[in-house]
DNA sequence: CTTGACTCTAGACTATAGTCTAAGGTTTAA
DNA sequence: TTAAACCTTAGACTATAGTCTAGAGTCAAG
């Protein structure tokens, strides 16, 4: 039934379907990201499909502020040989993180939205007294 | 009463007080996410007390993955000479870009909180299951 | 059985966002 | 009034995260 099991996931495969270069699939392996994958004998490497998820979540993660250091370390409470305990702590910290985050764009889309009802949609800027709030204090400091 | 109202904000002070590099302020009103300060007869910066608003905003706008030119386009919102109809496209476009960022967060934070409590605590990170959903698909791909 | 698309490595190059240095002028506090 | 601590510019340098190039080998279709 299984049609091309023999289809063999190359890194271009793989590229194309995560959306990213050739080039930048090799870096996330040099830099730990990605772990490295097994090759054919002529030493083409080989991925399995789920690495497509995983240079998602990087992609994802990226855009969410987290440095390739700091993604890094997601994805290492996946596959460390560290406790639990370490697992625990990390994921603590990183959810501090993340609260963080989720607060200053809640702030930011308040200010949006506001910006986005309110407003007549004519006239001049400086006629619209929400826009000030974008530049001041925006709840936690 | 005004203790000090002679006291010049300059850029060291603003830094400071922002806790950025004078450097940086300097970088900033560069790219135009500072305005040109007014300068005194010796040609020192001379800022106004929000700048260290701004500067914050910027700093938290960049911590959520936004680029210095989106941030520009964020402070533009502001005090651009354009229409609030152009404000207000601008406004719901980043709204919608924040509110993608918002759910990846939160989907980034249910894995972590599952982590945290569910894992025991001590033992090999390979028995903890949880890990797994780390690199899988997060919801919306 | 060759041609074009793909892969390999190593190293050079780019963009973004600062950060540092040099060489000088200004301010402030002892 | 002078030394430390600030400020000025211009330009060089750094870190991060890729992106591109050269020169070579491999694979799949015609």
């Amino acid at each position: 039934m299984n049609k091309r099991v023999d289809e063999k996931l190359t890194i271009g495969r793989i590229a194309s379907q995560a959306g990213v270069g050739v080039d930048t699939i090799r870096f996330y392996e040099q830099r730990g990201l990605l772990p490295t994958p097994n090759r054919t004998a002529s030493g083409y490497r080989i991925y399995s499909p789920n690495t497509v998820n995983r240079l998602n979540f990087i992609r994802r993660a990226k855009a969410l502020g987290f440095s390739l250091e700091e993604i890094s370390t997601l994805l290492e409470l996946q596959n460390t040989g560290g406790k639990k305990i370490d697992v625990k702590n990390i994921a603590k910290r990183k959810l501090e993180q993340i609260n963080i985050k989720i607060n200053d764009l809640k702030s930011m889309r308040d200010v949006l939205q506001i910006l986005d009802q309110e407003c007549s949609g004519d006239g001049d800027i400086s006629a619209c007294p929400i826009i000030e709030a974008l530049s001041q204090d925006m709840g936690r400091n």
